[in-house]
DNA sequence: TAAAATTACTGATCTAAATCAGTAAAATGT
DNA sequence: ACATTTTACTGATTTAGATCAGTAATTTTA
């Protein structure tokens, strides 16, 4: 596999939250007081873009979207998925309204942590702090990953930016069932679904690609990867 | 003035940086230990992408672009006025390279602070980790804003959103010199710069701004601001 | 198991915006 | 003060990709 290391649209983070290693027992308990397990079903919305923020959100399993909402059509800024922290920049004090919406891909366990503990944790305990600034600074370089492949590749830059993101990040693997729709990946990938459907059979048809059914397997990775970086 | 908590492209931060303000004596005196000054001339790079992060880089004065390179066009990320951190999320433990780059728009002087030294603080003093949170949180944010303008506005929308952002955020002036080029402005709006002279010939007819020479005022404001929000 | 509702797919058309190709006007250097 | 470069502007052309309009194939519901 070649390296991850430059500009795409994947925002998933390999590796899990650690963050909460570096609280004590204590802190520990605290949170565990204070927190919420709540099961979402796919396509459930887990935070609404101007309600208020009460909880951090932590995903425990699944996988979800967070997105904006446009006149017509939404914007994905991320896509989270298990073990990971979903609202991190609405932890901000004096904020306490979600400017975004989040939402589930597919069944979903999230842990919901009252927001006035977390802040609490974090003005008291500097290495927790730190951690989680670590995880906004990756959030945010990812963000901006996203962000020139959406404005500065064209179609099948960003259709192969997604696929090798599912393939790596989310299926690990080079052959996966994609349970999503086409109107999904289009979503995804910031195109029109006739797009991502011409896109995929071309891909198809150069043998970069098969599609059996549901089933997708990436079959030329370095044309794809090539693709993703100069198409 | 409309409030401007809408989604739009601009990315000044109208507050100045008040993490300082949470240290100690000794702790300021560490930094200031561990600091250097510098003067940029306009255009010049404060950092590029790809080269060692060796310190915080925070604005004295000045106005700078913080951007990536694609082949042959740029996406300006975000701009940034005097009173601000640069490269905040390059702070990230284990990561030692910039993701971006960001140059001077005018003569500009910031502040280098040694980065070992910035994280050291982050790691023991909490209250500073948690505003340097809320520092990344609202630029997160910010740059949602402008990652939803620059993909999901058209052209009239997203100039519009600079000229408010220029009027509203930098100069504070509904009247204003504008002393960057067509092409600059164009590289902000992400148009290109063809573009940006039709929309403000269009802007100007329409009787929403006018145009003298260099300067640049804001005649219909409420149009502005609707062209902003629906165009 | 039939009917209804999504989803997948295809080709034709349309359109927003870039690119191209040029001229005019400033700004800059010598 | 003149030459050169950069910037501003304009109209014509091109193009990437969306939208439209339809059919076929699934999936869901009753």
């Amino acid at each position: 596999m070649k390296n991850f290391d430059t500009l795409h649209s994947c925002t998933v983070r390999t590796d899990t939250c650690e963050c909460f290693n570096l609280l004590s027992l204590e802190e520990m308990a605290l949170i565990e007081e204070n927190q919420v397990e709540i099961k979402y079903k796919k396509g459930e919305v887990l935070c609404k873009h101007g309600t208020f923020v009460s909880h951090v959100i932590f995903l425990q399993t699944g996988l979800i979207k967070v997105y904006l909402e446009g006149e017509h059509d939404t914007l994905i800024l991320k896509i989270i998925p298990a073990g990971n922290l979903v609202n991190l920049s609405s932890v901000l004090k004096g904020n306490n309204i979600f400017h975004y919406s989040a939402a589930a891909y597919e069944e979903t366990i999230a842990i919901l942590i009252d927001i006035k503990v977390f802040r609490h944790l974090l003005n008291t305990n500097a290495p927790f702090a730190a951690s989680i600034i670590d995880i906004l600074c990756e959030n945010s370089i990812q963000t901006f990953g996203r962000f020139f492949s959406l404005t500065h590749k064209q179609l099948y830059g960003r259709l192969a930016d997604i696929l090798l993101c599912l393939a790596e990040r989310i299926f690990k693997a080079m052959n996966f069932e994609l349970n999503i729709t086409r109107k999904e990946l289009a979503e995804l990938s910031g195109m029109s679904t006739e797009s991502v459907i011409r896109m995929l059979k071309k891909f198809k048809d150069d043998k970069i690609i098969s599609m059996d059914e549901k089933k997708i397997s990436i079959i030329d990775y370095d044309k794809l990867y090539q693709i993703s970086q100069f198409g």
